[in-house]
DNA sequence: TTTAAAGTTGACTATTTTGCTAGGTTAAGT
DNA sequence: ACTTAACCTAGCAAAATAGTCAACTTTAAA
């Protein structure tokens, strides 16, 4: 499991059009506006995401992208599984040469860990995403809502004591 | 936190370090025959090591590298972190153009999942891959033990039959 | 005290990956 | 027909990766 630049697109991506994709299909040209990632690229992503059936490709006018199963169903290590190349995995090609030394028992080592961040992955899906999305924003926008309680308190506190 | 072969280069190295190191300091060289690593690659990664205070380097003849530190006290996080880049971290630089969209909650998504296995990995030291590393030799051992007896057994088994 | 082994350092090169551009073709809706 | 958007192909510049080469230090042994 590799965790590149290019993953994080291919995330940042999926995650918008689950965001977006209530009833329309939604364009690649729309994610690549919102998200600043060059149109060609998404495609580059797409394209690979579509073989993976990860997504739904829909042509002609009002068509688009749309995702190819439940946001709860779709998680983050296949997404990045989906882009990436097929990892060579194995510097010691499979099996020959190998367990003459401990050399390649690093390698397990790696691989091991590699294998449970995947499963880590694997254990978040785009619905948890939006979830965690949704409660930062609340709370964000309740943050403000409280600041301008705050302020408009001290605004009457301020007067209050002016009529003092 | 990414994770490139760059970093599991870094990791295997300071495993085979760790667990070359008992007396003498371990030169580039035998860990570069051992895992077949280039030598000059090496002295890149561990030029970047030494200046993260992960190892320290011993001139002269007889000379290395050791272990900064106790193998229970380094950590896989902080090998990958000590020779990856910086990490630009943030596309829309630090604050000011990015909450206008939601756009870069994505981002932050992103960012905290990466946290996450950050974390994770700041939790895993050199020495317990190194028990593990030994608990699979030892297994592994002790199936091809295991083996030998129950070859043996048989190879009893069909002697005795043979007498019969 | 030379000398040479062992390590450090930096500059330099080749390859691969990344992110993007430009140009099309194909399918579907108006 | 015309438009829209997916889909495909080729190429390209910048960056990261992986490795080479040569100059320089330190220190143990001669």
């Amino acid at each position: 499991m590799r965790l590149t630049t290019k993953g994080r697109y291919a995330v940042t991506a999926m995650l918008d059009l689950a965001f977006h994709s209530d009833t329309k299909p939604v364009t690649l040209t729309d994610i690549a506006a919102r998200q600043t990632i060059s149109l060609s690229y998404l495609e580059q992503l797409f394209s690979r995401l579509r073989r993976a059936n990860m997504v739904k490709g829909i042509r002609g006018p009002g068509g688009g992208y749309t995702l190819a199963d439940t946001a709860d169903k779709i998680n983050i290590a296949d997404i990045i599984a989906a882009v990436d190349e097929p990892l060579d995995a194995t510097k010691c090609g499979g099996e020959a040469n190998c367990q003459k030394e401990q050399a390649c028992l690093t390698h397990d080592l790696w691989m091991g860990l590699s294998e449970q961040i995947k499963d880590y992955l694997k254990g978040i899906t785009l619905a948890q995403l939006l979830e965690k999305h949704h409660v930062q924003s609340v709370a964000k926008r309740q943050d403000q809502e409280a600041e301008q309680v705050i302020e408009i308190h001290r605004h009457t506190e301020l007067l209050a004591s002016l009529n003092e």
